[in-house]
DNA sequence: GGCTTATCGTTGCCCTAAGCAACGATCACG
DNA sequence: CGTGATCGTTGCTTAGGGCAACGATAAGCC
């Protein structure tokens, strides 16, 4: 259980993230608004999805996730294949050409923190990740969240199939 | 200097922690619009202090700020004093209403942090906090860009859905 | 088989946050 | 005392995000 003073300092280092996030998005080419590279780096790490689950992984509505991908989709960066086993769904893939993006998105991110982070260590990095990772699990199921984590033991779960993880760009 | 691979993942999660910055934005009163508790904790903190001085905690523009202000002074929660050594400053000031409602929000957040967080140890919240503030210093001078210089990547669209959002070359 | 309900994704509409530019007012300095 | 810099406000624009309604499909139930 954590001191409560200290609850007050850390939601305002949460809004005080947000201008970090603001400076990574303006050097991003200007038809990658944003959210685009979250959305390439999820389907790369972790293969081909249906909507709800990006969903889940962006912590945004599905609405939010529907429009980024038809923006990607638009710009032929990923593509959405039809789910055999249910026609509602499509399933989300990278395509080589998203993939070339993500990597000029992953140079571009990376020349910067480099840049900033310069004097961090690779641990103080890592528990950074950790710790913000560990947040939003705690936060998990705070609202009606779409997409309940249900596996259904019958149903195919694509996630991590068609694609490995993919690590191929370093 | 830390490895490359982190700075994906660091992105990443940079980005999922917007989901938790809106989870407890949801939990506001409908009168304090997100950045009204930031403003009224770094004024309780810092004590006065000017415009300028307040966007720079805040990490955004100077407009904003000025709305988020106004808005807080229309209710009673702060007041602009003007500044005896330089008429166009103003002196940024919390008052006792201001206060209570601070009081209101941090009880509110603590509530929901201390739901949230319960599994977390008093030094991991400090450790991210710790991490964030760090973060946000090291990103400190990044703000006098003048919007999107770098642009060399433009891709062409593919028309696949109804919607053309097409806003590729302007 | 048909009927009803639940689920998946898309779209329309709205709100908020944030930035840029222009402006009025004031300082600072020649 | 005029010229330029600085502080803050306001108008305009954009992007991101949510809610609700919808069409299409799947799953249950009679």
């Amino acid at each position: 259980m954590a001191g409560q003073a200290q609850y007050e300092e850390l939601v305002r280092q949460l809004s005080a993230v947000g201008a970090v996030r603001r400076d990574l998005a303006r050097i991003m080419p200007p038809d990658c608004p944003a959210g685009s590279g979250a959305v390439l780096t999820i389907l790369d790490v972790h293969g081909d999805m249906h909507m709800s689950k990006l969903a889940e992984h962006l912590a945004v509505d599905l609405s939010v996730t529907s429009r980024q991908v038809a923006h990607l989709v638009a710009r032929g960066w990923i593509e959405r294949l039809p789910d055999p086993v249910d026609k509602r769904s499509r399933i989300l893939h990278l395509t080589p050409a998203g993939l070339d993006r993500l990597d000029d998105l992953f140079r571009r991110t990376t020349q910067l923190l480099a840049e900033r982070l310069s004097d961090w260590s690779d641990d103080e990095v890592g528990q950074l990740i950790h710790l913000m990772s560990r947040l939003r699990e705690s936060f998990g199921d705070c609202r009606p969240h779409p997409g309940r984590v249900h596996a259904p033991a019958d149903t195919p779960v694509i996630e991590e199939t068609t694609r490995t993880p993919a690590n191929a760009h370093t």
